[in-house]
DNA sequence: TGAGAATCGTTATTTCTTTCACGACTATAT
DNA sequence: ATATAGTCGTGAAAGAAATAACGATTCTCA
């Protein structure tokens, strides 16, 4: 399967978000790119793209570009479960059916596969096309319908013991939604994602270069320059 | 005001997390936090903590601990603009209700002020707690209420437009759940949220270490050790 | 066919971030 | 008082990640 060990998480990011950026540019097999145009979509530069690729084993022509069907081909197999893989979503709050809605049917290769909670209300039926089931019923299906990955998105107070539960019931990696941080043996990768860090992030940043400091910052937020120059005037 | 300069994002993003950990253990005065309890909580290393805690001027006391209302109001210091900042809401689908539940009236010196939408059925009225009005008011508003920053949750076809609207408005920071990067001039900063990627990243890292290389390995995600034993055992 | 220019692949360098390591300090117990 | 052990602050080192730089390659056009 995928020969190319040891990518670092940054990539990995970076290579969902190539292919994202990629597909409606796959018209047919004559369809190429350059690595400053793909760096330009990406908000990141040329040299980047380049080294993401050459781990891909992906290799591009001079004066040609890179083949986008090989560059497709290279990330699926590298970011995709020759079988797929299943999620759990737990909390079917507001956060949780918009990520139902959100990822609802996007990928064949990756998707929520059932959704739980506690409030009678929600469980028994479906949820923007996934079913929702009663939290008691997790560890049963997980285990059933080989489920690799937990989505939580429960208020912070349960997020531990939902944690707890996913994990002895078998998935192998979390996505956190919960504003906390969760204990979790070194065997279980989880992801979070931090809204309010997020939000207070920007709201710092946005104050703290405000008219000083322009020039130069190659921040991550701020656009940096490269062998050729991106974003030239946005408007 | 904040005379504490060039504090990294990463930074940062671990003092709003500190920030939320450490609120609920304020009691009165006499309330002391050591690194290590803190570093467990916020799954970092006890010398990060310190070292953190070293860029805001916060001392500790040895076999004390940080007094942890100084660490609140050194944290409050370097992360909330003294007059307070509004955001934008652009976008009141399903992901943008949510998150306008989730921050809605959660803090008093950070919050989405004004939500924004095109489809009329939304605009109007109050969509959890916060009033919703068409695009086309946007820029007036922006202006007169002082809006910084804008919250784009639109579909991808859209986020762009909705960008330059909200820049040329003169928002000075945006969080972007859209799944592309957007382009801006240098002066703005621009926090995405991928939530593509995320999902994507826990999918492939919670196979990637399936079975071996349980040792070592401080990747992002996986715990780390440091000078005493964090998460000894999560069950 | 050869000159010129654009683009790639990759090593070296720089920059950023985290961890190590250890002296200094403080509470506690004897 | 003194000894002991636990915790802090921080310079030095290590580790990751991004960028620069440059030879090699390929296309275009005279």
């Amino acid at each position: 399967m995928s020969l190319v060990r040891d990518i670092s998480p940054r990539t990995i990011e970076r290579l969902s978000l190539y292919r994202r950026l990629l597909l409606p540019r796959h018209e047919g097999e004559g369809s190429y790119i350059f690595s400053h145009d793909l760096a330009e979509l990406a908000g990141v530069t040329a040299t980047q793209v380049r080294r993401d690729f050459m781990q891909l084993g992906c290799m591009g022509v001079p004066r040609t570009g890179y083949r986008i069907g090989d560059l497709l081909s290279g990330i699926s197999n590298i970011l995709d479960a020759p079988s797929g893989q299943r999620a759990a979503l737990v909390g079917v709050g507001h956060l949780g059916a918009a990520l139902l809605n959100h990822f609802s049917g996007r990928w064949r290769w990756l998707h929520i596969h059932a959704a739980f909670d506690t409030d009678p209300a929600k469980t028994g039926g479906t949820i923007h096309g996934c079913q929702c089931f009663p939290l008691t019923d997790l560890s049963h299906l997980v285990r059933e319908r080989n489920i690799e990955l937990g989505i939580i998105t429960v208020p912070k107070e349960h997020a531990q013991e939902v944690a707890d539960l996913l994990i002895t019931s078998g998935v192998r990696g979390l996505l956190n939604f919960a504003p906390l941080r969760l204990r979790h043996p070194a065997t279980i990768y989880v992801e979070n994602v931090d809204l309010t860090s997020a939000f207070e992030t920007v709201a710092y940043f946005s104050r703290s270069r405000s008219s000083s400091a322009l020039i130069s910052e190659p921040h991550r937020g701020f656009p940096s320059l490269d062998d050729r120059k991106l974003s030239g005037g946005c408007f």
